[in-house]
DNA sequence: CCTGCCATGTAAAAAGTTACATGATTCG
DNA sequence: CGAATCATGTAACTTTTTACATGGCAGG
């Protein structure tokens, strides 16, 4: 049920509208939690219907108005609450990993073209992860308490990232190594 | 969509029980996929009924009676046709995460304790890839192409788990120093 | 005797995906 | 002149979670 939490914790960084909650959610955000437009405009109503955001719609010419929204203290009361219970850890599940349990089913060479596309997709992201780092490394007059603690979600990605890249350049290396032996 | 995939993959590599699936998936199989038993045979249903699955009753004296799944071949063709449609990387959802990012609205404390917890997590499913690992390891005479292809989504399991309990210390040691400063 | 294992399911609610819908403006 | 961006949503469907439901047998 976190979506709504995601939400909350964004908010509470930056008020924004929910289209701007939508691009967020693709880039900084996302490090953590994903979400499409449709889902969060369906959750921003909810949380507002609850009484833990308020909106306030902009007039704006020559573009759609928008709604911002902001976390009222009831909702930083939800929040509390829900960061006092202790969670468990993620569940994965990862297309890639059952189409390689069952490796054996297809050709080598499909196996492999699949992993070498995850290693650049993993690479890609490692990369604008790299660049939200050196977002945070270049404040040279210190980061705010907020920011040490979002520097720390950067960092799960960063980690995480290196490992998929690391993981992806091993399985293609013990298959080709599989291949030349001729199997 | 690939609860059905993984379900049938699993199949493949051993026929079973839905209840004895449910178990491979919080243990094996739980390494790139989770699912509960409610999921499972709600799935099994209707794998069977789109003729992916063929099921036999086994009668048992003492205990209920158990249902054998087994993988036809319009379901290894369904698996096959799906493997060869490239698949995106997953997107990152983690409670933990989430409450990391608004760290700076509870007690430092709160979030040590929930940091360390995950760390102890993280650490146990480590020590039980790494043994499965041991596993693979003490087959002398060779693994099996099959295995081999399996072997490869634990060493995912293992590099992934390897890195949140590298950053849980990371992350714990970092808010240590920040509370020394006396933030 | 109580807990846990074996073995299967149903039902309801929440969360997530995919498709549909609108309409002006800006940039190439 | 077409595509992308801004900005909001509805509807239908699929997937996942949580709770409910049954009942015998084995072990401490």
């Amino acid at each position: 049920m976190a979506l709504a939490h995601a939400i909350l914790v964004a908010l509470l960084d930056n008020p924004c509208s929910g289209y701007d909650l939508a691009k967020r959610f693709d880039e900084s955000v996302g490090v953590f939690w994903d979400a499409s437009h449709q889902q969060i405009y369906r959750e921003l109503g909810k949380l507002e219907a609850d009484g833990h955001l308020t909106a306030e719609t902009i007039e704006q010419d020559g573009r759609p108005n928008k709604k911002i929204y902001e976390v009222t203290e009831g909702g930083q009361g939800f929040l509390q609450e829900w960061m006092a219970k202790p969670t468990g850890i993620r569940t994965v599940k990862d297309d890639l990993l059952v189409k390689l349990f069952a490796g054996h089913m297809v050709s080598r060479d499909l196996i492999l073209e699949e992993l070498e596309n995850h290693r650049q997709l993993h690479e890609a992201r490692l990369g604008e992860y790299r660049a939200l780092e050196q977002q945070f490394l270049s404040k040279t007059d210190g980061l705010t308490l907020a920011s040490r603690f979002q520097y720390l979600t950067l960092r799960n990605g960063l980690l995480i990232e290196q490992s998929w890249l690391t993981w992806c350049e091993e399985a293609i290396a013990y298959l080709m190594r599989l291949g030349r032996q001729g199997e």
